[in-house]
DNA sequence: CCGTTTTCTATTGTCGACAATTGCGATTGG
DNA sequence: CCAATCGCAATTGTCGACAATAGAAAACGG
């Protein structure tokens, strides 16, 4: 009767839909989704007994995804005393966000050097596509779109390393991008710049879309600073009654 | 007897000299050695258990290393496939080249802004140290010092996220540096190419000093597929006479 | 002789157990 | 009443065991 072992789990897997996501790869999605939003408070230390409970596994792909997460810069890591939730801080966001800038103007250069008309053509359409229909959007699928409309470009860099590091920024700003699309859902002015970017780019306008890039993502402290409080209110109030 | 369970780690530990470096962060900074210097032969999978033995540790310590080195760009993962080492071609020396060249450039621009003269007097100093020594060096300590002098003025930037990512990317090229490196010896001009962006630095040029480092970072494709190629045959030559 | 299916083996994925460590709270001495 | 010390409870670090999987090898049929 000691070797029960893994009867356990067994019954976990079944009761979540026979084998939908293997268990190591859906923890990872889960918990990474958990530190984009916030749902762990800064700096507060993550359990790994508790959330392993929550998630019905054991610790060790928790802590697998978690050590994956430190590197991703979503999580914080001290040797015997565990992960901890990353801090949110103005700092981090500004200095976050100046590295996205250099990125992106470079970005959207190599893109226009690189990528074929049609590919050009193909990203005026979507977003125009997807600007008629802005306003069915919830906030949360029109951030989506943002992010995939800078993620296109990079892809339309081609070259990966530069996708990949902006792909990895955006996961860490997602949840001030999230709120700063709240706050001027009304006063869109993102849609038209993304729309300027794009054609800027049908041009081959280097040099305007690169600062057309550079002014759309820029923030001034002051924004950051506005933007990290309001988070910081989300955080501590809305976390509750999730 | 069948509880003896971790007494043969104990002695590992024992025998490895009492207690150096926790098990955790000793395995891992071997492992990303061992990456870094193409100790695993490109695309070569690396087997869990072998790496386990050859460390005297069990395989979780090994997989969460490996799944913090995959986020860094030194491993590859499938799931229930297992982990292999990167990787080793042109296009991602290219990539990751062209990344560096607009990160440091932005990295130099802040540290002229916000570094103190005594900083960046410091910085000369240090540099005129270490080329006045440089015949003693070895390619290897050469390396290390090329690399330090990048990192120095990333941290004089202020910004923290972007040190921490040319840190990543040092760690990624590292092997393909230390080629230039021994490549190189001869005709140093790595020094003096140092020397003179510290003085443009002190000089507060931030416009000549991004220009110079720009310069000095950049390599053709030419220079790219000749240190890959010199790469390849060492990995397959020297590596199996370690 | 070659292509397909089956069996077998090597390797990864996940687990529960236990030791080591940390940090907190109680206890004691000033 | 406060500071330092001690011990205890909670938590992390590492391990070996075993199931699931993939890939290789063998058996089979054409």
């Amino acid at each position: 009767m000691l070797r029960s072992t893994r009867q356990g789990s067994q019954d976990n897997r079944a009761a979540l839909a026979s084998k939908p996501i293997k268990t190591g790869p859906r923890v990872y999605a889960e918990i990474r989704r958990m530190a984009m939003d916030y749902r762990f408070k800064p700096n507060e230390r993550i359990n790994e007994v508790e959330l392993a409970a929550r998630l019905n596994v054991s610790r060790s792909p928790i802590r697998e995804a978690l050590q994956r997460l430190v590197t991703e810069g979503l999580i914080t890591f001290q040797t015997n005393r565990g992960f901890f939730c990353r801090g949110f801080d103005v700092e981090e966001v500004v200095n976050l966000s100046d590295v996205r800038i250099v990125l992106e103007e470079r970005s959207v250069r190599l893109a226009i050097q690189r990528a074929t008309d049609e590919d050009l053509a193909a990203l005026v359409d979507w977003w125009a596509k997807t600007m008629a229909r802005a306003d069915a959007f919830s906030s949360a699928e029109l951030t989506a779109r943002d992010e995939e409309f800078h993620i296109r470009i990079a892809r339309l860099s081609g070259n990966s390393e530069l996708a990949r590091m902006l792909e990895g920024i955006n996961t860490r700003i997602h949840f001030v991008r999230k709120i700063e699309v709240e706050k001027h859902r009304r006063l869109s002015t993102t849609y038209t710049e993304h729309a300027d970017i794009a054609r800027a780019m049908v041009a081959r306008d280097a040099d305007r879309a690169a600062r057309l890039m550079h002014d759309h993502i820029s923030i001034s402290v002051a924004d950051a600073m506005s933007t990290v409080r309001e988070g910081l209110a989300r955080i501590y109030v809305d976390a509750d009654q999730i």
